[in-house]
DNA sequence: CTTGTTTTTGAACGGTCGCTCATCTACCTT
DNA sequence: AAGGTAGATGAGCGACCGTTCAAAAACAAG
């Protein structure tokens, strides 16, 4: 009976997600995501209803689901050790300096815009760093099981000091996207595991 | 000759650090900045010629100038050793859990909301960064020298990771702010200097 | 007191914000 | 082919944005 839709959601979300993740969440117009999305305001309104604020939570969700892993890469994976967790680090200092990465994580950026005045964003942010947390306890625990760091390394202790590490070096990136900075400060927080 | 102004430039600057710091800048309009310093626009613009973002480049140095000292407490002064270094994050975590210091720290904050599209505020953030990371190296070479941490620390490498922790942890506290979760943070990070 | 200089005042500017809705259009069903 | 339903369109809503400016006011100097 109805008319079908002619855009793609999931299409006009991967694209109100790159605006949010580039700019933030107030510096990101509902004109600037019409011409990013080429879909007009009514559409907009009518397949994401809620507006920006809908939109912006399912940019997170999307972000969580979609970029997160892959920046994880191998160390989502249950055999991971300090080689995936340092691939980990290094996979954020190649974002943060390369051109199309300035944006830095857009789950940091939220944590700071947004966190403390929206609980909903709040929500999502704190599970996503107690999912690094974990993944990184988990690398470690594997690390000191086979070796690859020293025995008394305590792995949940050593994590939550990374997971402040990747947090700071994110912050550090926006000011400072160079190459050497971050990379010292991913070596200074590894060398503690020797 | 002429007209004296009615109102002290420096309690209006005051004014207005608060609010960028509570805020952040986009989310602070310059209707709130005048009913928060009771100036109206002319005269704001009159003394701020620049209008807002001078009034928010003013805000970061007086931050950096009056706040910071005051964060850094006894850390700034030669003679510190580790146990200025953990007051300083005990400051941390005490202001991010008090009910008046959830804004965090404004440095952080333009980092993420201003640093990649205006340059004067990476520049200010990044000076700030280099001064902690500086007193946080002083204190650990103390400390390396008095004994208090292990012998075969590296001060300037530690000092890398602890400036990257604390930044994390006060991106942490925006979406977290729960002293359980911060001090253990705190712990984890100097764990590794024993 | 008069004059000259500066500040104060707040209305108002053009622009942008997030959002809505009347209208038109295209599709599916019968 | 006709009718019904839902999407597409984009002008335009009221509110707010940062900023300006003409007028009024307050002081210091003469």
């Amino acid at each position: 009976m109805p008319r079908p839709r002619e855009f793609d959601p999931d299409t006009v979300l991967h694209q109100a997600m790159l605006r949010f993740w580039e700019r933030g969440y107030r510096a990101t117009s509902v004109e600037d995501l019409v011409k990013a999305t080429g879909v007009n305001p009514g559409s907009l309104y009518g397949a994401f209803p809620g507006g920006k604020h809908t939109l912006f939570m399912k940019s997170l969700e999307r972000y969580t689901r979609l970029v997160v892993p892959r920046q994880l890469g191998e160390l989502d994976e249950p055999g991971a050790s300090v080689a995936e967790l340092r691939g980990y680090f290094d996979g954020l200092v190649d974002g943060l300096t390369s051109p199309a990465g300035r944006q830095g994580c857009l789950l940091v950026n939220s944590a700071i815009e947004n966190a403390a005045e929206d609980n909903e964003v709040a929500t999502v942010v704190r599970h996503h760093f107690a999912r690094l947390e974990g993944r990184m306890t988990r690398a470690l625990a594997t690390a000191v099981g086979r070796g690859d760091v020293r025995a008394t390394l305590d792995p949940a202790c050593a994590a939550k000091s990374l997971v402040a590490s990747a947090l700071g070096l994110m912050v550090v990136g926006k000011a400072n996207p160079d190459r050497a900075v971050l990379t010292s400060i991913v070596d200074s927080a590894f060398a503690g595991l020797h």
